[in-house]
Order: structure tokens, then C-alpha cells, then sequence
DNA sequence: GCTCTTCTGTACCGATCGGTACACTGTTGA
DNA sequence: TCAACAGTGTACCGATCGGTACAGAAGAGC
């Protein structure tokens, strides 16, 4: 009982890279058994609801993942410009230089947005709010933080699209370290 | 004859819009007839090299589409800084404020981008060359200007993945409305 | 030993996939 | 008038799709 659960959750990696890959339509079940190494009948014991379901539990942890490496550090972090920091770090090697495809924002694109759609608006909500506190308590004036939070998270989706498509993972970084410098407040010398 | 070829690229719209909404799986020959209203035997003969030749097609359609409305505009305008501007509406107007996916965007983030690199490639480094040129002409200083149109670029895309994922078509304005901001060269009062 | 539950492989289902073959319609130019 | 051909609809192909059924392997508790 206790080895099927903690089965069931190593399987969430390797199904999270999967439909990274190949996208929602794209990762056929044939693909999955020969990427997870199971067979139809253990994927439908463990995800009885087929591949929605696989999806619905990736994006659950990708949520958790990002909540305990990302968004609980920026609302909690004593120090707010040293987790903003981190964050562009932590994001850069999540996203492997733009190499690794954000699944969130792929699926926002396709057309799987309208089955998943409460996920990936709360993924980005989330992002968006725990950044705008830790840049508030940074010092960013409170009226812009939100605009400015928007522009970074918006930014990182971006980053990955023109690093994947001009196959240039420095075209990441260094859109990244302009987001970063630009989450610094200003300060007069 | 004539009558063909007129037909054939009267397809394309409805094509792009067809593959926009459902990706490049997604996309099916069904579903295709459907949009069109043709026929297999209409679309291959129309496209023999089946759903590939309809995406590369599309694709061209697209680029020459940006060639000629935003790209040639920014490298040949008399005022680079009203061509910048212009290219913010143009954009914001062509993705319908973030509900219409940016295709090539969308085809970069799916495991498609193996199979139009090339195209998908050349869109983005078109536009950011144009919009570099753009940039230098208005006075930015030439280190910087590669730089921040690819922040541009990227942030635009970013506003589209954002603003869908949101389901909040005023995010994508604000931050063009911001990115434009960025594009203008800051001259002492 | 046994039973009960968890887990797995395989065979199978109807539906749909991308693509092909081909007969047919309509128009066009000689 | 008629041959040539662009364009179309339909039937069909094998392959694969997501999903189901189910028998049996594997292991835990007793």
C-alpha cells in the first residue's frame, strides 16, 4: 500500500519530461508505457482516468515543486531580494536554459487549455502573487510591484519560447539577467 | 489555373487558424475538412505532402505576412520610432490581446520544432533584426539594441502564453504597453 | 499453508488517425 | 466535339489511438 503510493509518485517525473516533449496529443499511451517502462494495465491502476489524469497529478506537482522551491521562499524569505535572486537561478536550471519547455505554459498554448485551464491559471496566479509580495517587501513601490511581477513571470514564459525556437539557451540567460536586474530596486548609487 | 492558386492560398487562413487552435496534432485531416469544407482528396491535392506541406505553406504565409506589415516597416520607415509603435498595435491587434496563440510560438514549445526549425528559427531572428535595426536607427546605442529586442520579442511572447493561461487579455496590453515604454529612447526631460 | 489486495501483461474493443486510389464532375482550350 | 486536366467525393488502407477486460503474478497478513 505504502509502495504503491510512493510508485505512483516516482512515475510523475518521468510523465511530467513526457508530455513536455510531446505535448497533451502527442504523448500517446504507447509512448508513456515505453517512457515509464509499465504496461497499460499498471498506468490505468495507478491513473484510472487515463492520460487527463496523469496530467491533472503532473500539474499538481509541478504546482507543489514550484510552491516549495519557488513561491513559499519569495512570500517567507527574510531576506526578499536574496529569494528573488534565487529564483532566477532555481528557474534557470528548472528550465534547463530554455532547453526544457515549460509544460504549463505549452499547455496554456494548446488546446488542452480549456480541459486544464483552472491549473495553469492558478500556476501563474500563484507565481505572480508571491513574487509581487517579495519585490513589495524588497522595496518596489506596492502600486507597480504587480505590473512588474506580471512583466518577470510573463518575461521567463518568453524566454523559453525565443531560447527553444532560435536554439539559443544563452538567449535565456541573458533575458533572464535582465529580469532579474531590472526585480532590483532602484537605488541611488 | 489562375483559379487554383487563388484557392490555394485562400486555405491558408483558415489553415493557420485551424492549426493555432489545435496545434500540429491536434490539428487532424478531419478536423481540417471540417474548417475548410474540402475534401481529402481536395486538400491533397491542393497539399500532396499531406498535413507537413499544409504547416510549411502556413507558415510562409505567415512570415511573408510579418515581412511586409511589421519587418519591412521597421528596417525601411522614414520614423523608426513610429514604425516601433506601430509594430505594438499591429501585434496587439494580430493576437487579438493574447486569445490568438502565436503559431510559430506555440509550434517552438511542441516537439514539432524538430520538423520546422528552419521556419520557426527564421520568423524570430527576422523579427528581432528588424526590430534591432529599428531600435539603433531611433537612437539606441547599437551594444544594447540586439539585447532589448529580444527582450521585446520574447516579452510579447510571454504576454501571449501569460495572458491565455490568465484568461486576462488587459495583462498582454499592459505589458506591451510596458515593453513599448522600454522601446522608446529615454531622452532627459 | 492460505487469502486478500496490489500490481501487471496481454488481448481486445471501436474509433480515428494520416494517407492513397480512383472514379467522377466541371471547365477550358483546341 | 472532344481530349485534357484541375478539382472533388468517397471508399478504403494499415496503423495507431485511448480505453477496457481479465487472468494471473507478487507480496502482505494471518
Amino acid at each position: 500500500m505504502a509502495r504503491s503510493v510512493a510508485q505512483r509518485d516516482d512515475l510523475l517525473p518521468v510523465l511530467a519530461e513526457t508530455f513536455r516533449e510531446h505535448g497533451y496529443e502527442g504523448a500517446s499511451l504507447s509512448l508513456i508505457a515505453t517512457a515509464t517502462g509499465l504496461g497499460k494495465g499498471s498506468l490505468y491502476h495507478f491513473f484510472p482516468g487515463g492520460k487527463a489524469e496523469m496530467v491533472e497529478a503532473v500539474l499538481a506537482e509541478i504546482e507543489a515543486w514550484f510552491e516549495g522551491n519557488v513561491f513559499a521562499p519569495l512570500r517567507q524569505a527574510d531576506d526578499p531580494e536574496a529569494a528573488i535572486a534565487a529564483m532566477f537561478t532555481t528557474v534557470t536550471d528548472y528550465f534547463r536554459s530554455g532547453r526544457r519547455v515549460c509544460l504549463v505554459g505549452a499547455l496554456s498554448l494548446s488546446d488542452a487549455r480549456d480541459r486544464f485551464g483552472q491549473a495553469l491559471r492558478r500556476y501563474f496566479a500563484l507565481w505572480v502573487e508571491a513574487l509581487t509580495a517579495a519585490l513589495t517587501r524588497a522595496g518596489h513601490p506596492p502600486e507597480g510591484a504587480t505590473a512588474l511581477a506580471e512583466d518577470i513571470v510573463g518575461g521567463i514564459q518568453g524566454a523559453v519560447v525565443l531560447a527553444r525556437a532560435l536554439d539559443r539557451p544563452e538567449t535565456f540567460e541573458r533575458i533572464l539577467g535582465c529580469l532579474r536586474a531590472r526585480s532590483q530596486v532602484a537605488s541611488s548609487a
